[in-house]
DNA sequence: GCGATCTGCTGAACCGATTAAGCAGACGGT
DNA sequence: ACCGTCTGCTTAATCGGTTCAGCAGATCGC
């Protein structure tokens, strides 16, 4: 039982006895409009009774508007990540009445290109560009008018950007584990090629500073690990290894939770316990850092907090500028808490 | 340097000294318009010469047309899985020169109710409602011409849908421990309140049935755990439990990854080997088989294909109508062959 | 009593595309 | 020379809303 075709503004019109504009000012609430509210009540009697909606087509062609955003990602639907974007994306903007029109497209940059300008040819009112690795990226330039922020990277003409605050997450982790009394830490740590390449990562060069300076202010010793890749091997690998050069390391940063999952595997191959022989800590808030045992103190990069600040920007008061976002600490179980701090040995 | 507003069909037909019927045929390629060679180089020149793209609005309003479906999922944004689903359903719709609108939902039945109606007010050609464990949904109904299809779920009022060939996976997992030697095999299985409830699934009776069906006619002996939710601490304790109870078991059919995981945690605090000690296979294929060591063999739950399949449902050759799609066997490291079946102990 | 103002509403234009209908000129047949 | 047909193009209507301009009739001031 659904009727053939839906309701117009002239149908409506038609059964309440009134013009379309008459109608048309009654349900847009227009003020300075003065309709008796006899007319009102028709009018939206008639409306509910036809299910009338208007058609979004004919709106956006008399007002220029779409209320239609678009949200663009490197890899949008492949990582978990992405998720948490997409999600806090929809969420926003639907508080703005908007919907979200998304678009896939692999690291290659011209498919970034291409999928920002099939969103800008669908003439939607705003463009997200959610970066999964806080890169530097290029993004074609929209007509005057069309607002684009970056979620998570950078771009060289310097667009609006939301970015998570690594430097002060630095800090915070390796704080949580001085804090607990750790004072010999490895620290699974810097990658030349990516920490010195914006177009690779414009955020690890800061979280690295941010471990770095806590350990120093502190008086840490620190055992730093140097890899290719962030991964589960090197993560593995690099565990195995330093363990067996400084059997007095307590506990461990590791870059990412994909490392620290390696960590943990070349620990439990040692026979070593989470967290009671050696502590742990990392980045990120992967789903994986709660599901291994010990759940796994880690800071969380906030994609949805990111990505909603992005369309607040896009859509709401928020200024068209660069931000930071915290990364809030998730505290787990795999960092000890050391009673005393024997000096020697 | 972007042009301050976007050049429209008009503006096409004065730079090329043409009406705008004339450059629309043309643009168009509309067969039987007989317009000449030289008409048309001119139009095209200047459409390009402008940027010129159509106003999709405006093409909507006239054709009643919006080249948009929309996706609609219980948890799109919150699994793993969704992004496949999502990642598909993109794919698919850009094959056919259509664009995505998606909305979430919780679990909530009347908010899938009401993101669906938002979908059909925005005038959206078809709808896709994507479920992340295959559960039987109601779906307000369609107007007319709007087609709906369920991926991975079932509706009570039969609207065409695209699952998993669950039995056939459930005898191919089985089969997989039996054609490597496996005949006592433990089976973290039964959820009854689940299995039995079209509600919470339609496919997990199917592939218990599919197990337990192979598994007897080929005369395995099985050992079954059951369990109130399919998760990673079921998987630790009923492995635990099964092997206290029955040490002679070589292997482990988990009902996912997740339990399978807590099968390897279970395994490993017993100081057991994967899979030289005890062979493990599961379903679903989360992100996780890949990332654990050694690798789990799994069978995997093709939600991009279902999602593709969905919008060839709707918008391309394919009928309306309810179809299983297979879930391929992802064999990893998991599964140790036994050589020799001895028949004593 | 008459113009000015206010109240309640309507007509028509407009956004940008598509398309049915039709028109001027060239050409062909007789 | 005249009618019919074909070619190459244009005019105008249409989709469904929003909005500018304006029109009757009532009310008011003096």
């Amino acid at each position: 039982m659904t009727p053939p075709r839906r309701a117009t503004l002239a149908d409506v019109a038609r059964l309440a006895g009134l013009s379309k504009t008459a109608v048309s000012l009654i349900l847009n609430d227009r003020p300075g409009s003065r309709l008796s509210d006899e007319a009102a009540e028709r009018a939206r009697a008639a409306a509910a009774q036809l299910g009338y909606k208007p058609n979004p087509a004919a709106q956006s062609l008399r007002s220029g508007k779409t209320r239609t955003i678009g949200f663009i990602s490197d890899q949008v639907t492949i990582t978990r990540f992405a998720s948490a974007m997409v999600r806090g994306t929809l969420r926003a903007a639907k508080e703005y009445d908007h919907t979200v029109l998304i678009a896939e497209t692999g690291d290659d940059v011209s498919q970034l290109a291409a999928a920002f300008d099939e969103m800008i040819d669908r003439r939607v009112d705003g463009v997200i560009v959610g970066l999964m690795a806080a890169r530097m990226v290029d993004v074609p330039s929209a007509p005057h008018g069309v607002p684009v922020v970056i979620v998570n990277g950078r771009t060289p003409d310097d667009l609006p950007s939301v970015l998570p605050d690594e430097y002060a997450a630095g800090r915070a982790m390796a704080s949580v584990l001085m804090d607990a009394g750790h004072t010999r830490i490895g620290f699974i740590a810097d990658i030349p090629q990516i920490a010195g390449d914006p177009r690779r990562s414009v955020t690890i060069a800061r979280r690295l500073a941010g471990i770095r300076e806590a350990l120093a202010e502190r008086g840490a010793t620190s055992f730093e690990a140097v890899g290719e890749n962030w991964t589960t091997a090197l993560g593995f690998a690099e565990t195995t290894r330093l363990l067996a050069d400084h059997p007095e390391i307590t506990a461990f940063i590791a870059g990412t939770d994909g490392v620290a999952f390696g960590v943990y595997q070349a620990l439990s191959d040692l026979g070593l316990h989470v967290p009671r022989d050696i502590s742990v800590v990392s980045f990120d808030d992967e789903e994986l850092a709660s599901l291994v045992r010990p759940g796994l103190t880690t800071a969380r990069l906030p994609y949805e907090q990111m990505a909603r600040h992005g369309v607040e920007m896009l859509l709401g008061d928020r200024e068209l500028a660069h931000e930071l976002l915290p990364m809030p600490v998730i505290a787990r179980d795999s960092v000890r808490t050391l009673i005393a701090e024997p000096t020697g040995r």
